[in-house]
DNA sequence: TGAATATATGAACAACTGTTCATATGTTTA
DNA sequence: TAAACATATGAACAGTTGTTCATATATTCA
């Protein structure tokens, strides 16, 4: 690692002091990461349409229950989906708006290049 | 996987059509992943303090070059951030103002709880 | 209660990821 | 031009991740 120059070092101290603490960015790279799975994120884009089954999920994504359920659980503990159960079914939806802001803000960015 | 109950498949073709491409979902995925790492969530936030070279980050992560360097070349890749070389130095800055947009509200995500 | 339905979960395995080490490339200075 | 400096990059390796398969749990209905 090289040294560092005496004009950077007041840049360093100042950015360092104004950086989020190391366990919001740590927490905050956890929530990106879940995002960062196609399942995921299909699943979060269905559910911001509604809430919804998961058997309706595994058709509407064409893929196993295992597959699916396995990802709704990365998904649950990750607090981004929450869920209910009505009989035999359980359904689940977006946890709160944050979930819908975050996505739409990714899928724009995407979108508008 | 399930049977499909009938009162159920209006709602998934809707949901169907209304979301976004899978084409669209899948780059989203992308750029969330690239989010999605503690060190590469530490060189943003740094970055969007303002632009910085290579050995002041290194400086203020605490971190290897070539580990630094390996990490800034995928956020590059991703368009996340831009580079601009002045004498020995190369300074990273961030890509565009989205990029600030979305690492503040995965940020504020994680500080309102 | 037993069968059918809906969902969850543990184990296993292939694929992917982030760091380190060694080295290459490009720029400045002596 | 040679040495020093700043950054990039390929290979390798350990650790992580997503799916599948098999099976468990929970609810309803006959």
């Amino acid at each position: 690692m090289a040294d560092i120059h005496p004009e950077h070092a007041h840049i360093i101290e100042q950015t360092k002091a104004n950086m989020p603490s190391e366990e919001i960015l740590e927490k905050t790279a956890e929530v990106f990461k879940v995002f960062g799975d196609k399942t995921r994120i299909r699943i979060l884009a269905a559910l911001s349409e509604g809430e919804m089954c998961v058997c309706c999920l595994c058709d509407l994504l064409e893929m196993s229950q295992s597959a699916v359920s396995h990802q709704l659980s990365v998904l649950k503990a990750a607090r981004l989906i929450k869920n209910r159960r009505e009989g035999k079914q359980i359904y689940y939806s977006l946890d709160d708006a944050h979930i819908g802001a975050i996505l739409c803000t990714g899928i724009s960015h995407v979108e508008e290049g």
